[in-house]
DNA sequence: AATAAATTTTAGATGAATCTAACTTTAGAT
DNA sequence: ATCTAAAGTTAGATTCATCTAAAATTTATT
């Protein structure tokens, strides 16, 4: 029970990690976390002997239930604490990442289910990103890009698939806002540009690559 | 800027005790953080060294303005998060008091100021103490002892000014909560057993004790 | 298969925050 | 005024998370 904010972030980097390979590898771990695989290798041990890990040297490692269960309890409360940020407090999309690093440490139970209560049991964050259940049980987002969706249909914003501050602040730009109701009205088929409308508002293109970043719910 | 955790506690717990001393003695700071008064004693000179603090050996200590605004600043989102956590998140006012010290930790003058303007400014936290403004200033309470009201008079309950768990359990427990409207009808000269209602309901009894420890706002 | 390249681990060091034990200074009691 | 108790400091050790440099292992290339 010491400074547990190094150990949750290297589960919760773990886990990520895993989504994509079965086996996790030290560098992999140590670039996410910007620190040095010599260091990792320390911690790894360590996970290790507390079970929250199954580590074989050189070959990689992978969580145990204890293990993952801690770093999705890490996933889950970044996620309810954006959208908290987002929804409750007025906040940009672009600007609530880094509180959410340090919120997602809070440990509470009784907090952390009541921020849930209060957004109403989300099953997405202001980036499109599925939140994991008290169980730690991910339901699959049904949200789309926007550039699956059919001409002269409307739907809702409910994230996006490219987190990067500029492409945000674009967002914000055009005006583009999480919950916005919107409308597409023609697709250009030779490059895709997407003329589009906000809350009934005035129509305005955009391009492929913006559309599929977008995320919606369609109904 | 890094584990700023720890200096943050030692500038919160000066701050405190400098309220009842001008100047602070080491052995007090190590019984409030629960430490020894060797390792005060290390952390006292990096403060001095950084300016936090001015520091005399066997002297005792003060703070300089520096190291008093970041006290402050601590003691301003520990209240303000408190405050939240009654006020939005429906806690109860023995339940914040471990999460908000969590909670002071987290870096983002942002947030700090979003969090006052949803809680409309407020001048104090749920326990009655005072809440600094964004630039230190502590505005002063206008909260008296519920013993302190006239018979037949009405107020509403703004703090507490004892803090300990059992007391406000207590309150809990018969029915006193933070905004609520509270009305004396009689008081004892005998033993200043105060005859009470809360929002206008049944009428009942406390102890002179419990009527000295109840903070209101009269009109 | 032999060797080079990349990855991972080990060894040894550092700084922060803590401890205990021993020493020093200040303050209180006679 | 002297002595003793309390308070405060120093010295040396420990644990945690990190580092660099070097050694070991695995993977890739010719």
């Amino acid at each position: 029970m010491k400074n547990s904010f190094t150990e949750e972030n290297y589960l919760k980097a773990i886990f990520k990690l895993s989504e994509k390979n079965e086996l996790v590898a030290t560098t992999d771990i140590a670039n996410m976390l910007n620190i040095r695989s010599a260091t990792v290798t320390d911690m790894l041990k360590k996970l290790a002997i507390k079970k929250l890990i199954r580590y074989e040297k050189y070959k990689g490692l992978y969580l145990t239930e204890k293990g993952r269960s801690i770093g999705v309890k890490i996933i889950r409360k970044h996620r309810l604490w954006e959208l908290f940020l987002v929804q409750k407090l007025k906040f940009k999309w672009d600007e609530v990442h880094e509180i959410a690093e340090q919120l997602e440490h809070i440990q509470s139970d009784e907090l952390t289910n009541r921020l849930d209560e209060i957004l109403d049991f989300p099953k997405s964050d202001p980036h499109g990103d599925p939140i994991p259940d008290k169980n730690g049980v991910f339901g699959k987002s049904r949200a789309i890009p926007l550039s699956d969706m059919k001409s002269k249909s409307t739907a809702i914003v409910s994230g996006v698939s490219e987190n990067n501050a500029t492409f945000l602040q674009y967002l914000d730009k055009i005006g583009v806002a999480l919950g916005d109701k919107i409308t597409i009205h023609s697709v250009e088929p030779y490059d895709q540009l997407h003329r589009i409308s906000i809350n009934q508002g005035k129509e305005f293109s955009i391009s492929k690559t913006v559309a599929q970043n977008i995320l919606v719910l369609v109904k």
